[in-house]
DNA sequence: GATGAGCGC
């Protein structure tokens, strides 16, 4: 059938050589190397064979054990249940990622408006201290500690047993109680009950370089299979409702803190890596 | 980079 002359299918022709060429031949030898031999037809019809030995290199990628250790983690949220490693339809592992950290990716990311700045001016504008007149809060005052508001001095603060408590509250008296000191009877806030009262932070992380698309949840979901979390507090900005940044995370369990501390140091999310420490004491 | 919200006569 085939006729050689007038053939057009070279596709064929390609076959007809490699039937006709031995096929490469692989030996491993005892030091490890290898011997390969390759046959390859000319341009000119001759068939030359190479003769190749190779030592193979094995190449180690190093990863960070952590790194490691974070990719045995079970899959939650919307990828949960999901077998490991990354999903074809939903993650491209090729793609070169450019890292390009933003040094002022708040101010850019913030379209506030120069009427709403003024404003913002104006309303701090208003601030006068009880105390001192000043133009911040009555807590910042910095005479707090030593003089009590205008038209309240000395009022009642002999009679309190812990005069200096009730300075450090802010309220010197007043009827407000801030967020964070109501329901003391609730037990969960307050430690020392005798004494100044502040916030259990004693297992309370701090987590920085939080993305402004991160969630609560997104936090919490990260940081639960360490242990049982009571609070996740994500500071956004007040105005834009924006994640401003930075987190803090609490624990039931100190020990549990520390290994989330530990574990999650470092863990990308989005496309920012966190990191985590424990709190300190507010100022 | 950052240590929370919450209040104003």
């Amino acid at each position: 059938m085939s006729n050689v002359a007038g053939r057009t299918d070279w596709a064929e022709e390609d076959d007809d050589d490699q039937v006709a060429l031995p096929a490469p031949q692989v030996t491993k030898n005892k030091d490890g190397t290898e011997t390969i031999v390759t046959y390859i037809m000319r341009e000119d019809g001759k068939k030359i064979k190479t003769t190749r030995r190779i030592k193979k290199t094995v190449v180690k990628t190093t990863v960070n054990p952590r790194v490691a250790e974070r990719k045995q983690w079970a899959k939650f949220g919307q990828e949960a249940n999901k077998p490991s490693g990354p999903q074809s339809d939903t993650t491209s592992v090729a793609e070169n990622i450019v890292f390009r950290p933003q040094a002022n990716w708040k101010a850019s990311a913030d379209d506030k408006s120069e009427h709403e700045k003024k404003k913002a001016n104006l309303k701090d504008a208003k601030i006068k201290c009880r105390i001192c007149s000043g133009d911040h809060w009555t807590t910042k005052c910095p005479f707090k500690d030593t003089m009590a508001p205008e038209g309240e001095a000395g009022a009642g603060v002999g009679d309190l047993d812990e005069p200096e408590a009730a300075g450090a509250l802010g309220g010197g008296g007043s009827s407000y109680v801030p967020p964070h000191l109501r329901n003391r009877a609730g037990g969960a806030v307050g430690e020392k009950m005798g004494g100044k009262y502040e916030r259990d932070d004693l297992a309370t992380l701090r987590v920085t370089n939080v993305s402004e698309f991160t969630e609560e949840q997104d936090l919490r979901d990260i940081f639960s299979r360490f242990g049982h979390v009571t609070r996740v507090f994500l500071a956004k900005d007040r105005e834009t409702g924006r994640a401003k940044g930075f987190a803090f995370v609490s624990f039931a369990d100190r020990d549990d803190a520390k290994t989330a501390c530990e574990k999650v140091d470092g863990y990308g999310l989005g496309h920012l890596i966190l990191r985590v420490e424990f709190a300190k004491k507010s100022t």
